[in-house]
DNA sequence: TACGGTCTTTGGAACGCTCCAATGGCTGGA
DNA sequence: TCCAGCCATTGGAGCGTTCCAAAGACCGTA
């Protein structure tokens, strides 16, 4: 009678353990075991117990579990500040599918900033230290892992499980990790362009430097070779903004290529610039393809050729590696490779005739 | 010297009240205190716990605050499907401005999925309940809230606190509420565009129905009223999508005006393609003005003239608004409506000469 | 009827913290 | 000297769960 069953009050049913177990006729460790270990019962007990429980509408508390198991089915993720958003044009879809994994695995994501800085005490690992020292996350979802990153090896070396979305740039590889296979991507660029017809190819990209940055870099070279392509000249950097971009585009354009490959979708919008700023038209005249499939990749006239990452997957796979570590510290590490999909749009079409 | 100062054990310090207490002398109870109400304590023997503490680097267990106090210190926040994205361009900064907020008032953001459609059982509140019959949160955020949405009566009802970013569409208000004043963000770019000497300026919206999209479109039509501009025929509506946008705002191009005010970035991305298509230059020949300051604004040429939702303040004023609810279940409800800004770029000009 | 073995269920304690009520020390006034 | 009154500190219990070890039920066999 306590509560009306399929409508359990909001604020916690206020049903414990006891009280189930009393209703059942039973003790409270038999209705933990009802729920925790079902094949330890008789199939008549189970029955009873499970029927109180859905009477009763209990729930177990969180609070309890955590304090008794030690373990609070709670992934810790790091949020980026919002002028560090390079590479974070897309990140809505990531924490969606690490939100939907991690319940599905009975866990779920804790969010908490953490500057990647090395200002505030203890560096940028103070905020992960304190999740730990509180026993608040059972272990941690790693985004946005540059070259020279001190987490993982941190991480590692205190016996923290965790998974992260990006391989580990300098060193050796530590932990399990999933990561786009971005020089894949820009290689089924290429190689889209080239059997449109193109052979003066450019590319876009970063200052040298960034993992992912230079990994595109290596795949448009790759595969310019591999298809008898020169690249000499043919290559631009600017750091991620449409404006500095725009200029970088124009010297790659005075080299009279008539296609620019750009490692992301807002270097691409700046080679759009560059284009309009000649009186030339993306994708007739030139071209011009970008990375991530940003929202502005499919609004933009013309719609932006471009590489999606799978966001989703890398969230669903960033989170089963994390569980399958914290299930076995000991299991060998696991790193995998997605590749990208193209996506291709009105910005690449055949070379004018010449 | 359980732990090095300043360094201690990644995994949980290990160390307990009761250890703090028997190092200090002290009973756990006094140590308690020392952290929670100073004050009670005489200066010396506060100094005594708080050395005891540092030293050995206690942290207080939270899944055993949680579970005496019954606060987790979590709040709650849905992360949308991906395919809803509608209005979410820009929700990476509001969840950083949440997190931020929240932790600094010693909080954490906790996500969960929430399917917003009545499919799964318990419809579209079984997993607001979910977290609250587990005793895992202390209160909600809420976002993305649309007309007839049943969250707010629900949760009040049952005396949950929450804060809303949106304000209730449909009826009575309910609860604490921050929200985006989107009539007063329209009409400042209409009175730009006026003073640029535009006269003939059109809307392109959604089609009527959501709430903050109708709220758009009756700050054009004050704002024009305002100046005795007319608003006959000026008006279009598409989904949120370039291409369908395209094809409304030709309709509006078709009726002569110098001007499209457009409800998202999304639709204002619809104008330039439908402009382009006419051999015409977004800017040079006709001002377009978007919504959201999304990436794409930045990015695309010429740069979008946009209205900016100040998502930070946004994300903390919610937090504000639920911690004080938090506080003072009984105080009055707070709702605030901010102002957005505009943010001019070479999307708006005066008038080509008639 | 007694007995070893398996299967099922139970009792008690413990996780680490904070609530509540009560203790003891101290001061100042009668 | 004694006691009321205040302040700082303490003891004990309990939050709701699961761990561990042990008890009991039940079976077939001797």
């Amino acid at each position: 009678m306590a509560t009306t069953p399929g409508r359990p009050a909001a604020r916690g049913s206020g049903v414990t353990l006891a009280m189930v177990a009393r209703r059942a006729g039973v003790s409270p460790q038999t209705v933990s075991n009802a729920l925790n270990s079902p094949e330890l019962l008789r199939p008549d007990t189970l029955a009873r117990v499970r029927q109180a429980v859905d009477a009763m509408g209990y729930r177990p508390h969180r609070a309890a579990q955590a304090l008794r198991t030690r373990s609070s089915r709670l992934i810790g993720y790091a949020v980026q500040p919002v002028d560090v958003d390079r590479s974070t044009p897309v990140m809505d879809r990531f924490l969606h599918a690490l939100s939907q994994t991690a319940q599905e695995a009975g866990h779920r994501i804790l969010l908490f900033v953490a500057t990647p800085a090395d200002d505030g005490p203890g560096g940028p690992l103070a905020a992960y230290e304190e999740l730990l020292g509180t026993y608040d996350v059972d272990g941690f979802v790693l985004s946005d892992t540059d070259r020279g990153d001190p987490r993982q090896a941190w991480l590692e070396k205190h016996g923290v499980p965790f998974a992260a979305f990006g391989r580990v740039w300098s060193g050796r590889q530590i932990g399990d990790w999933v990561d786009v296979d971005g020089a894949a991507g820009i290689e089924a660029v290429v190689d889209h362009l080239v059997a449109l017809g193109h052979e003066r190819i450019g590319f876009l990209g970063w200052p040298r430097g960034s993992g992912a940055g230079d990994d595109r870099a290596t795949g448009w070279k790759r595969a310019m070779q591999r298809h008898g392509l020169s690249v000499r000249g043919r290559r631009a950097a600017s750091e991620d903004d449409a404006e500095q971009a725009s200029a970088a585009a124009g010297t790659l354009l005075d080299t009279g290529v008539t296609a620019v490959v750009a490692a992301s979708d807002t270097l691409a919008m700046g080679c759009y610039r560059a284009l309009r700023e000649r009186g030339l038209s993306p994708g007739e005249d030139v071209s011009v393809t970008g990375f991530d499939d940003s929202p502005a990749a499919t609004v933009v006239t013309p719609g932006l050729t471009s590489v999606d990452q799978p966001m989703a997957s890398i969230g669903r796979e960033a989170v089963r590696l994390l569980m399958e570590r914290i299930a076995d510290p000991e299991r060998p590490h696991e790193q995998l490779l997605l590749a990208p999909a193209l996506v291709l749009r009105d910005s690449t079409r055949p070379p004018r005739a010449t």
